[in-house]
RNA sequence: GGAGGGAUGGCAGAGCGGUUGAAUGCGGCAGUCUUGAAAACUGUUAAGCCCGCAAGGGCUUCGGGGGUUCGAAUCCCUCUCCCUCCGCCA
């Protein structure tokens, strides 16, 4: 969520911002109804300062033991419109708020402008893609044929897009999530969580899945209006930001670093057909995520911090690889700045995106009334929160597996995996 | 699933229709003392919103929503969550 006093005093820049990323938004309705909120709220007000001091008058002549009939009768029609006037206000508000929640972050003013994924730009590239003198099998053949993989069998019992592992595809799985877990944890200090994989609608509220992209989500049970509904975690940003979420931290605390492994569940509407190949694009993954909460000053270099996480997976699994740093036009809902990560499929002889990482300023924290309080001023200030895929799973094995392969069919896993695939 | 108890400030915890925005303790901040620190003592310390250049003023908030009342942290209804006991269960 955007600050609405931002929006308030400074409406071009806002729409400057938000027209970089694509969005053609009129602010001036939004803008209207504040100042007619503002307006109202300004008269209701005084009706209840009066009410107060009759109260108190009222209070003092009952102790006084003399009628105070004639106040409590004034009252009775002040009371009368307070309510009246508070109920529109009521309205205003929750109009307001439905618009603010659907408006996204405004880019950081060093991310590239662009209509789409023209404005990427690559900033930098590691490892070369290897060459083979011999014919490679792309991942979805050679791992059905090593009975590693069945997409079939998961179109059986599930639906289309959704995998089942078997012997070493599956232990790779498990192999995979462990090592990830154990380099962020161990060399980069960031503390594990094991999160549920089902939150509900104020945590996909609170990091920004909602309300804008809810056909993107699995959804349980049947209450739309509630808060009793469910969702299936599409990554683990989402239950680990929110774990935090209407806190007030101390900023001695800060930075706090999670890292976790959920499984993440997509429906990917409005994708099918493209790049849908074996596991390049399914509903159900696994992933390890890191989530930051730190000082918004500090939020530029914990990102580059973080994306430097990231990329020492990939390295450590000697996997060639580039780091974008994505467009306006090409950055999601909330980000004000993202990087991301693309590994080489040899066979496939694509680039595949394992991992982006984004920083939000302090417009999840906003939605997520997450604050700390500064140590200097004492006053509680929003958190800048950061998330990055450390990495996405099933397009990683992809691309081990078509990195990997060796001239009898067989596959030759990193050294720094094989300790867990043992 | 059944039966009870509870949700109050950063935290712990009083209050149970009218000077209660809320006692007290802890924590934080400032000071006294001290070579310095600790301890002790003193003072101070909620958030959000609105008006205002500011000084300052006002409104709201005691889990969420609704109701009763001139007036609700306090009474009623409802939802969510937590705790205890019983049942069921990986």
């Amino acid at each position: 969520m955007l600050d609405l006093k931002l929006i308030r005093e400074n409406p071009e820049a806002v729409q400057r911002g938000l027209a970089s990323k694509g969005v053609s938004l009129d602010l001036q309705p939004l803008i209207k109804l504040d100042a007619e909120r503002r307006a109202m709220l300004k008269d209701v007000e005084e009706l209840k300062a009066r009410r107060n001091t009759a109260n108190n008058e009222i209070a003092r002549l009952k102790k006084q033991g003399k009628s105070a009939e004639t106040v409590i009768l004034e009252m009775k029609t002040t009371s009368q419109k307070i309510s009246e006037i508070d109920q529109k206000v009521g309205e205003k508000a929750v109009e307001i708020e439905k618009k603010m929640l659907m408006i996204p972050n405004v880019p950081l003013s060093d991310v590239p402008v662009a209509k789409g994924a023209e404005g990427n730009k690559v900033v930098r590239t590691w490892g070369e893609p290897r060459t083979f003198e011999y014919k490679l099998k792309d991942h979805l053949d050679l791992a059905t044929g090593l009975g590693w993989l069945s997409m079939d069998r998961g179109s059986k019992i599930t639906g289309a897009g959704f995998p089942v592992y078997f012997g070493k595809g599956a232990k790779l799985e498990r192999a995979l999530i462990s090592f990830m877990l154990d380099l962020h944890v161990k060399k980069h200090g960031y503390t594990e969580v094991w999160p549920p994989s089902i939150v509900n609608r104020a945590s996909m509220r609170g990091t920004g899945q909602l309300p804008k992209m809810e056909q993107d989500m699995y959804k349980l049970g049947d209450d739309d209006q509630g808060s009793g509904d469910f969702f299936l975690i599409p990554t683990a940003e989402v239950p680990i930001t929110n774990l935090l979420r209407d806190e007030l931290l101390e900023e001695k605390d800060l930075p706090v670093k999670y890292t976790g492994y959920t499984p993440c569940f997509r429906k990917e509407a409005g994708s099918y057909g493209k790049d849908t190949r074996g596991l390049s694009r399914v509903h159900q993954f696994d992933k390890v995520e890191m989530v930051k909460f730190v000082k918004p000053e500090t939020s530029g270099q914990e990102l580059e911090a973080l994306v430097r996480d990231a990329e020492e997976v990939l390295q450590a699994l000697e996997l060639p690889y580039r780091v974008l740093l994505l467009g306006t036009g090409d950055m999601s809902f909330a980000a004000a700045k993202c990087y991301d990560l693309e590994a080489w499929a040899p066979a496939t002889k694509k680039w595949f995106e394992v991992s982006s990482c984004s920083v939000f300023t302090d417009f999840q924290a906003r939605r997520l009334n997450l604050r700390y309080r500064n140590a200097q001023t004492q006053k509680p200030e929003f958190v800048h929160t950061l998330n990055g895929s450390g990495l996405a799973l099933a397009r990683i094995v992809l691309c081990l597996l078509e990195n990997f392969q060796t001239k009898d069919g067989q596959v030759e896993f990193p050294k720094a995996l094989q300790p867990y695939l043992a």
